[in-house]
DNA sequence: GCCATTAATGCAAGCGGTTGCAGTGCTGTC
DNA sequence: GACAGCACTGCAACCGCTTGCATTAATGGC
């Protein structure tokens, strides 16, 4: 039903070459000529055909972009950001979510690998070997993990758990909590990483949980331990657990920031609408974006670029955290519990 | 580099076409024939190219899938419901976000057009005449929408605004907002209209602001707004502009739901986590996205299937709606501006 | 006036698969 | 023993498009 590229030929009386280049290589062809295919060509409503086309020039000017969870808002902000670069080079960007399970992940990889140039691979769940394997398939691009040898995108958490750990340390918390991410991410093992770090030092403690579902639910599920662990400051792998966490806490009566203070990590725009506010890390989610399409697109240009973009974070505090308490009592629950709140 | 269908049939000394017959019509090879074939093909690594492949079937086995902004927590449940769908029976999805804009919108229905096998076209901006055009170039299903002789899904909301309207009305409230959708919008007049209809009445009245972006930022921009209509009650558009709503009173010292009264549509995953909880229509988003998918896939048996699948909405009571308050000051700053609200 | 250029177009081979049709060998039937 | 029927495989055309090369005509230089 459609209009091929033979109906345009017939239709303008040329020879299906002079339609192709009409379209892929206009200098080559008269102008008059070339404007009477094009006539012919709107007017049967002919569009090229891009997988025949792609079938023989290897290009498709599409990109494939792989995220774990397209609910967890952390990750729109990139997408968007990458398919506005991605148009500004004529290309498309096809979106799919991997349900954070590493198995689909591979299989969208693969089924992606063909119809599209180069594939986007946020947050992976997979293991490095894996990765290396699909990336001798199709060409590939990670953001947030570091594989050597891989170009990649990363944002650095680590600076930025280190900041928001300083920050607690410096209102006077001892005590703090670390309610981890998901197994297989990249991003939680840095974080750890760092706040073990940061944390280390006489009279402090760091008291990790998890792995934990990087979700409100996940939050959610974790109060129960921070509230033991008599940590009066949680930093949270995500601002989406950090928010699951405070409503949590909520419930059991405890109060963000006065009984216990909460650090975030993305900065996603609801942390800005919460109450309290979250103090949380934010990270360059579009800039990531920008960057891992403009990487993906150069990787033609000469082979092997193995570039590593790490992108910095920042402390950004709001409410959520606040001086520890003289009380001192860490989790437990306020002496009268909350009657001064609004009802929930 | 990749390896085709003719080094497998090198590899295993058969002919093209028997390799072809091994991947796509195993039971007319020979059981011997068929296991050396995917031996050998097992071995180079070979995986049928879809897109060769789509050539000549005309099937791609991929569905497109637009929606108006990724960012909208709305979408992703009913993504990720399709996507589901779609694997059950051996589909992808590709997903694309158009930004709210109508032509982006059109362009990439044009630029997927090609390379699936239908689109499904969500809570599309687009004019009516310009999507029975497009219908007419690619297979369609709307979501959201309502267009004579084209398959659609929607979400009964006008029943839900129905409920909505009554169900505050029930609660005393006279004088009540509607805090309109974006331009271009069906489901935003669908509300509207439904809105009109269940308000009428003796002494009541709905003032109805906008057209407001559907996010939290249109929330927090229409607040002002609300406060000076003088109503004590107010239905959103969405959660998310219920939320900024929200947020946006909060800081003018209106509480809710005590000076005034917040109903949402959509029960997204947030609403449950916010403080007041919010009252709001509960739409069955991840069964529009199953049912969108099945009904592009049976698209083909039978040619023209305009069926209209309209899912029921349901009221989800929260904490964001109350009686009308006897001081009955409508939006007016309470007295002393909650000096008993946990700081913000 | 001849030849080298150049511009414009046609020709045909393929990109990686699918599929109708035509063999080939074998079995079973009468 | 001839033949129909079956299971399997090969052959080759084709899906819609690109592209290196050949062809043709017009142009310019000397």
């Amino acid at each position: 039903m459609p209009s091929t590229i033979r109906d345009v030929a017939r239709a303008s009386g040329v020879h299906i070459s002079t339609v192709s280049r009409t379209f892929s290589a206009p200098h080559l062809v008269n102008v008059e000529t070339r404007s009477r295919v094009l006539a012919c060509a709107e007017q049967l409503g002919y569009r090229p055909n891009r997988a025949a086309r792609a079938l023989i020039t290897g290009r498709t000017c599409n990109i494939g972009l792989i995220v774990a969870d397209i609910a967890n808002p952390f990750f729109p902000p990139l997408i968007k950001a990458a398919e506005a670069q991605a148009r500004r080079h004529d290309n498309h960007i096809f979106v799919a979510d991997t349900n954070e399970d590493a198995i689909v992940e591979e299989e969208l990889v693969r089924a992606l690998a063909k119809q599209v140039d180069g594939v986007l691979l946020c947050s992976p769940r997979m293991s490095n070997s894996l990765i290396e394997q699909l990336s001798r398939e199709v060409p590939l691009v990670v953001v947030n993990r570091q594989i050597t040898g891989l170009p990649a995108v990363v944002m650095d958490v680590a600076q930025g758990a280190r900041l928001a750990m300083e920050h607690l340390i410096g209102l006077g918390h001892r005590r703090i909590a670390l309610a981890a991410g998901p197994r297989g991410s990249w991003t939680s093992k840095e974080i750890r990483r760092a706040a073990m770090l940061a944390v280390r030092g006489p009279g402090r403690e760091l008291v990790i949980t998890g792995p934990n579902a990087p979700t409100e639910n996940g939050g959610l599920a974790v109060a129960d331990q921070i509230q033991k662990s008599g940590a009066t400051a949680v930093l949270a792998y995500n601002d989406l657990m950090a928010i699951g966490l405070i409503e949590g806490l909520h419930t059991r009566g405890i109060r963000v920031p006065q009984d216990i203070s909460i650090v975030g990590i993305d900065d996603i725009t609801l942390s800005r609408l919460t109450r309290p506010k979250l103090t949380t890390v934010a990270t360059p989610t579009a800039a990531a974006g920008r960057a891992a399409v403009d990487m993906l697109l150069a990787y033609g240009d000469d082979r092997r670029t193995t570039a590593l973009i790490n992108l910095q974070t920042e402390l950004v505090i709001r409410d959520s955290t606040a001086p520890l308490s003289s009380q001192g009592s860490g989790a437990a629950p306020a002496v009268t519990p909350s009657t001064t709140e609004t009802p929930s």
